[in-house]
DNA sequence: CAAATGAATTGACGATGTTAATTTAACACC
DNA sequence: GGTGTTAAATTAACATCGTCAATTCATTTG
C-alpha cells in the first residue's frame, strides 16, 4: 500500500515492489496468482483498516446520535488520512476485484458497521426509516464528501469538515421521528 | 471514450487506440504530447459532456426548487447512463491530469452549473446558507450515491432512486428558510 | 520539375505482466 | 552421509506498452 502513496494507482507494478522486497520479479507469483490477486489483497487489506478504523471510533459510545455523528467523522477522517487505502477500496471501475471471495468478505464487514450502526439506532427509535435506505443514504452523503475532496474539487481542497457537519445535520434531522421522545 | 467502456480503466493503450483509428502507434504523438494529454483531452470532453446533461435537463424550469431535483436527478443518470465518462472525470487520484489548463477550464464550467444553481435558489429565497457550503453539500450527497452505485456498493447494485429520493429530500428540507414565504 | 515542409511510418529502447525452464534449499529415509 | 523428492526462488524469454529518433511518404510552394 505504500507503493501506491508514492507512485500513484497507476505507476504501481510488481517489478518495483519485488525489488522493495529484495526479491525477484516472479517471487510473488509463487504466493499470489498474478497482479490481480495481490491488488485484491492490498483491497481487502484496506476494508479491514476501514472497518477497525469505524470500529475504533465508535467504541465506548453508547448514544446513538453520537454514534453515528462519530461514524462520520471516523469514515472522512480515514478518508483524508489514509487516502491511498480509501483508493485502493473505492477507485471508481474495478468490478472484477470483489470477484474475489476475501474482498468481498472485507467487504461486507465494513459495511455491517455502517448498516449495523444505522440498524440499532433505527431500533432505539432516534431515527426512522427503512435501515437499509437510511444507511445507504448517510453513508453516500459521507462518502462524496469524501471522495469529493480526495480528487481535490471540494472548496478547492479546504475545510470540509464544514461541509461534513452540514450533511451530517441535513441528514439527521430529515430522519428524526415526527414528534417522539427518544427511550 | 469507447475504450474505456471495453477495456476498462487501466487497460487503455494508445496502441489498441491507433488500431482502432486505423494508424500507426505513433501517429497520434503529432497531435498530443504524449498520453497524459490524450488522457486530459478525454477527460476535458467527459467534463463537457456533463455540464451538457446538466444544462439540457435544467432547460425550460423555472421553479427553483424543481431545478435543483432535476439537477440532482440529471446529475446521477448521467453517472449511470454514461459510466465510463463519469469514471474518467471522477476517477480518485489523478492530480495530475487537472494540470492541463482546458481541463482545469471544463472542470469549473460544468462545476459552475451546480454552484450556480445552488446560488440562484439561495438568491430567491428557497433555500438558506453559504452558497458554497450547501452546493458542496448537495453535490456530495449526489455524487456519493453516483459513486457508490457504479463502484457496485450500493444496496447491491439495485434502486438507487430511492437513496437519491431520500437524499434530496433530506437536504433540501434542511436548508429551507426558518419559518418564510417564498417569493 | 525541384525544393521544402508537414504527416505518417518504421525501428528501437527500456519497462511491464506473465509463463516456462532452471537452479537452489530443505527435508524425510535407508 | 548420500539419495530422492518436494518446495522456493531465480533466470530467461515473450508479447505488449509508452516513447523517442530516424526515415519515408505526401503535399504544397517557387
Amino acid at each position: 500500500m505504500e507503493l501506491f502513496v508514492d507512485d500513484g494507482f497507476e505507476g504501481f507494478s510488481l517489478r518495483t515492489l519485488a525489488r522493495a522486497l529484495g526479491c525477484s520479479h516472479t517471487t510473488p507469483y509463487r504466493y499470489f496468482e498474478g497482479k490481480d490477486e495481490i491488488f485484491a489483497a492490498v483491497r481487502a487489506e484496506g476494508f479491514r483498516r476501514f472497518a477497525a478504523a469505524l470500529r475504533r471510533r465508535l467504541k465506548g459510545t453508547r448514544d446513538h446520535d453520537l454514534r453515528l455523528r462519530r461514524l462520520a467523522e471516523a469514515y472522512y477522517t480515514f478518508a483524508v488520512s489514509e487516502p491511498a487505502a480509501f483508493r485502493v477500496i473505492f477507485e471508481l471501475g474495478q468490478p472484477e476485484a470483489e470477484a474475489y471471495p476475501f474482498v468481498r468478505e472485507a467487504m461486507t464487514d465494513a459495511w455491517g458497521v455502517l448498516v449495523g450502526t444505522v440498524t440499532e439506532a433505527i431500533e432505539a427509535g432516534v431515527i426512522v426509516g427503512d435501515p437499509k435506505v437510511v444507511a445507504h443514504t448517510m453513508w453516500s452523503g459521507i462518502h462524496g464528501i469524501a471522495a469529493l475532496q480526495l480528487s481535490g474539487k471540494l472548496l478547492m481542497g479546504r475545510s470540509g469538515d464544514q461541509v461534513l457537519q452540514t450533511m451530517v445535520d441535513a441528514l439527521l434531522s430529515a430522519h428524526r421521528p415526527p414528534d417522539k421522545e427518544r427511550s
